[in-house]
DNA sequence: TTAAGTGCAAAATCTTTGCAAATGT
DNA sequence: ACATTTGCAAAGATTTTGCACTTAA
């Protein structure tokens, strides 16, 4: 049952279940993708701004979900899955694509992560960032 | 003479030179590298915010600079190489790195760009930012 | 001369802070 | 019961818009 799953969610993070939180939660269930906080907005309904910013910064602190920088500057909000906690953060194993037809925002998941080199540098993050046409839109 | 080739730079794109503009231009020929928008101010002093506002906006649109979108959400500008002109854009062909020590942000040049493919979707820009610590920060 | 550029005032956004009232455990 | 969470008001910060004045070609 989904509002046990969010329950569960919160819980393992040790963050309480309220109202607001489950229903915040909620968005990010049914999009399964991610959302900016306008998408956030309009399916909670009714929460206030500054508790919205309060939940969303919680959210993140507690890794239940992590913020996305897109190239132009845009943010949108993902859920964490297992791999976000790892050494490089949540952007470790993914892409975030920007269809440029659509305006979806996605996840894709590559096999061989690039990585980077350069003398002297050493690296702690390192998030890739890209647009296109996504699969939906290119026939 | 300095002076001489940032009238170039502007009157190759069709930009006319004002004061205001070849002091902003000014900024990026002095730090060679990426600079935030306080840094332009502090170079530049004096000028409009409003004005820089415009200003960089123009030279963004003539491609004499180009905003890099940072994974934080920092938002720093620098000037374009002959590169930048290419299928992808400004972020073609090198990283951008921001140091968590000295906090400065440089454009790494890499040999291989890495390359993302995923199935059904074609990308028209990929840009890779990483952070961690520079060259001259570690030891 | 006259089209483009600039500065100021003010609007529009977006995000944060402080505090009293409401809510969850 | 009591700490936490929430909503409201208002402060801050950032970016944009409109318009009259100034400047470069």
């Amino acid at each position: 049952m989904l509002h046990l799953k969010k329950n569960e969610i919160l819980s393992n993070k040790s963050v309480r279940a309220t109202e607001n939180r489950l229903s915040v939660l909620g968005a990010f269930l049914h999009y399964q993708k991610p959302i900016n906080l306008k998408t956030i907005r309009d399916y909670v309904e009714g929460i206030d701004r500054v508790t919205l910013f309060r939940i969303l910064s919680l959210f993140e602190s507690k890794k239940i979900i992590h913020k996305i920088v897109l190239e132009n500057g845009l943010i949108y909000f993902a859920i964490c899955n297992e791999k976000c906690s790892s050494d490089f953060g949540c952007t470790h194993t993914h892409v975030h694509f920007l269809c440029n037809v659509c305006e979806d925002v996605s996840c894709l998941e590559v096999d061989a992560f690039p990585t980077v080199n350069h003398p002297g540098f050493s690296f702690s993050s390192l998030s890739i960032n890209a647009s296109g046409t996504c699969v939906n839109c290119s026939e």
